[in-house]
RNA sequence: GGAGAGGUACCGAAGCGGUCAAACGGGGCAGGCUGUAAACCUGUUGGCGUGAGCCUACGGAGGUUCGAAUCCUCCCCUCUCCA
């Protein structure tokens, strides 16, 4: 156990976080002087942590270094009977050996950035399958509906008329229950969570436990700089994404939402934070440093060096990158593919409708000149061919 | 259980017997400008076919009609009010 005071140790809880409920329960649990059961959920259907999980993580790791640990909770039971709370899609069931593998990724990812030795796994399954429905529905007496109304998904759809699924009602509550069942301290989570944060602490109250403390962060914005970022809405960098990729892709957000990403992850630099808001640095460069942080923190000071080549090279310098993906196409036909089949092939378009378009619209170039017949034939031989701005492949055709 | 309103492409939303592969907006993609930013401009956004064209699509199944997203019947689902 740290021998960081109570006042320190509170300081660092506070950091970053949005909202902190309470704070007078923080301290006094604190001052039990044991290591604080730490409660992170985590949806085992998407397994690819991104910079937005990030955000909870650095923290987290800053509190199993006071001593703390990390209760990293599996909601398998949840995702094996398919949560569609939310979105309105429903999302897919999965199944056993699904959720095993997606947490074994989990587990394994988050390890970049929490002590491994400090980390409980456990999975909701592990009480959930054994509960009655007489149990649930003990639970789920605790709470009222006009209570259940207040949550702002909730409150939202029920006031434009969409529907809720009685067992949208019984999620929060799970994960309520959840904190009972691991005799939880405290609960982290983005500050969408708060609602089912605070229903942990009644439901741990019912059920005559002391309340866990609930702590949010602030949701980092994906790539698109509207939304939150979420691999289901397509504009989440992967922890594990390539280099290049994860380079580009940090490049590519709005400035609005580069004030933000820097705050938010950066904290582990906080003297190149300041420097970077004081003095005048352009936007770009601002990203420039942000993106190189970060392809170095998860791959390495040389992988970001040539993250950072590449994209001068493909994006400033408009030329081809150095190192092309190699693909090789054998066409039957004595006057090679016709284009348009070589980009379905080669994976560039799904199909040939929407290859013919890529090339009608100028969205391609054949060995660095831009190709306006979707027909035309391909000869055989290594060719580079380009879609899009940022999509470099070279192709070897052959020929009977 | 009763009454009413709805279910249209990735999303929202028009259409309400042919001119509908379906207006419009958003999103996506491509092009221009640029800092792979924003804003803005242009094009495009079911599949197959070199092409004429063909096929599949408007909750599901039948039916009326030369012809249906549009009319009829039954079913499924959502919402509102009543019980």
């Amino acid at each position: 156990m740290s021998r960081a005071s109570e006042e320190e140790q509170t300081r660092v809880f506070a950091e970053r976080t949005v909202d902190l409920v309470s704070e007078s329960d923080l301290r006094a649990k604190l001052r039990l002087g044991r290591p604080l059961r730490i409660k992170l959920g985590c949806d085992p259907s998407a397994p690819d942590l991104h910079l937005g999980h990030l955000v909870p993580l650095d923290q987290l790791r800053r509190y199993q270094d006071l001593g703390h640990v990390i209760v990293f909770l599996v909601g398998d039971f949840t995702a094996r009977i398919g949560d569609p709370s939310g979105r309105r899609k429903t999302r897919p069931a999965l199944t056993r050996e699904q959720v095993e593998e997606n947490a074994e990724t989990y587990r394994e990812q988050v390890g970049e950035v929490l002590d491994r030795e400090r980390i409980e796994l456990r999975f909701n399954s592990e009480w959930m399958d054994q509960m009655q429905a007489a149990d649930l529905i003990r639970l789920a007496s605790h709470q009222p509906v006009a209570r259940m109304l207040e949550r702002d998904d909730f409150e939202r759809r029920y006031r434009e008329g969409n529907s809720i699924g009685m067992h949208e009602f019984l999620y929060p509550l799970v994960q309520a229950y959840d904190s009972v069942a691991l005799h939880a301290d405290v609960e982290v989570g983005g500050t969408d969570q708060l609602f089912n944060l605070l229903l942990g602490r009644e439901i741990q109250r019912a059920y005559g436990q002391d309340p866990q403390v609930a702590l949010t962060f602030p949701l980092l914005v994906g790539t698109d700089g509207r939304e939150k970022m979420s691999k289901s809405l397509g504009n989440a960098v992967g922890i594990r994404e390539a280099p290049a990729e994860m380079y580009g892709q940090v490049m590519s957000i709005p400035d609005e939402a580069l004030p933000q990403w820097i705050d938010l992850l950066m904290s582990d630099s906080g003297t190149r934070i300041s420097q970077l808001k004081s003095e005048s640095i352009s936007p770009r460069d601002q990203k420039a440093a942000l993106a190189y942080h970060l392809v170095a923190r998860f791959q390495g000071e040389p992988a970001a060096s040539e993250a950072e080549a590449h994209f001068d090279r493909v994006f400033r310098q408009h030329q081809p990158p150095a190192e092309l993906p190699e693909v090789e196409i054998a066409s039957n036909h004595a006057e090679g593919p016709r284009l348009v089949d070589l980009l379905v092939e080669a994976g560039f378009a799904p199909s040939r409708s929407e290859a013919k378009r890529l090339v009608v619209q100028g969205g391609v170039q054949l060995d660095a000149i831009r190709a306006g017949d979707p027909q035309a034939r391909v000869e055989a031989g290594s060719h580079l061919v380009q879609v899009g701005r940022r999509r470099f492949t070279r192709v070897r055709v052959r020929i009977p």
